[in-house]
DNA sequence: ATCATAGTGCGACTCTAGTTGCATTTGCGG
DNA sequence: CCGCAAATGCAACTAGAGTCGCACTATGAT
């Protein structure tokens, strides 16, 4: 989901639109992304405060409403500068299990208590007071969906599911359940849980519920 | 900005137990509770505050800040006083249907541009802020998912899915997807989507995925 | 009718978020 | 090395959220 900040790298997510983009300018973007990115692990996003990550990066408050507007801003490029543009999907041989592992990791990735998970509940409330903070998500969010909509590809290479089954879908409908469980009805849930809506959708996708036109 | 519920904040809230409840008091209620609804269908939860509510309604603003405690507190009133108690499932004669009619119903209920789409999408949105919104809205979902439950019951009884089929977990489901492009992935939701997962989860669900442990 | 008091109105107060004008530093091209 | 402009630091400022003490009003009980 989001990895941990990079910290030596040297993030050149808004920097390199600048018509100066080296020294302290970018320290400064470091400094206060890492910061935030800090401040979002240990308060959330609503004890998310400009002043306290400004403090506590060293860079002065006026700074940082300059470049990055405000919280907004600041968590939209922090969400951008910390994403984990290396992840791929799981490759366990089947759709079944491919996408029971991916709704474990989604699960994990919000409830397996960490400063990971602190930061990417974040974003989610995020997304729900900024609109840069939920264009952001969105970018992010897709790509992901994208990237697993792969492994249906390859199941329907295997013979899995039939021809032109909307991957995307496919793996919605196995990760959506865990999300509303998550962050909309509030319920826990269980590793059970979500083998049991991953193995739901495996075997929509095998009887064609999300090949093309939807046939029944 | 957003301070925890000190102590009893929304406790006269429910007029019963309060050791006045009539008169201007039950006025004040009401007319609060109005502007509340009011402000959120206009302006969102991020542009709800407590000065306009005030003024709105004509009540004194620290007096809002004393019988509900700031904004957590007054949505979360303004969700039980408006709350439906008599809202009823569906009733179409297959599970299809009635899941197809219950994910367009969400889908409507929130993109169906009225004061109503506002109000829900804004409780939502709160409940990201407010532990009292999102204990509220908690409720309030848990208590339609189990109305919501009944449609499976109904298709048990029918012989469409097999007996012991977890009925909250097929409307998860159904509605999860929904849920999710809404407020997670953001992305649109055609009524061709709200019925393509409906269908996937009754099929799933009829298929027995759904049904006591998981078969598999 | 009368009374105690819960509930309210009022305004001033504090605290924090966010803005602005100006001086200073500093990266970058010459 | 030098100069310009971008970027930053700084402090004072505005605006809004939330609190508090006090006076007052209306409710429910006597």
């Amino acid at each position: 989901m989001i990895s941990e900040p990079a910290g030596t790298a040297t993030g050149p997510a808004t920097a390199e639109k600048s018509r100066r983009p080296g020294g302290r300018t970018a320290r400064n973007t470091s400094a206060v992304l890492d910061a935030t990115l800090s401040e979002l692990g240990e308060h959330g996003y609503a004890g998310l405060s400009v002043d306290r990550v400004a403090s506590r990066s060293g860079v002065h408050k006026a700074t940082v409403y300059r470049r990055w507007g405000g919280v907004d801003g600041l968590l939209a490029a922090a969400l951008e500068y910390s994403a984990d543009d290396d992840w791929r999907p799981p490759e366990t041989g089947s759709l079944r299990g491919d996408l029971a592992e991916l709704a474990r990791e989604v699960a994990e990735g919000f409830t397996g208590g960490g400063e990971g998970a602190a930061i990417a509940s974040a974003c989610i409330a995020a997304s729900f007071q900024s609109a840069a903070a939920a264009d952001a998500l969105h970018a992010f969010l897709a790509d992901r969906l994208a990237r697993c909509a792969a492994v249906v590809g390859a199941a329907e290479s295997r013979g899995e599911v039939p021809p032109g089954t909307d991957g995307a879908d496919v793996v919605r409908a196995a990760i959506a359940p865990v999300y509303y469980r998550l962050f909309i009805g509030r319920e826990p849930v269980s590793a059970e849980d979500a083998a049991r809506y991953a193995h739901a959708a495996a075997d929509s996708a095998r009887s064609g519920a999300f090949a093309g036109t939807d046939r029944g």
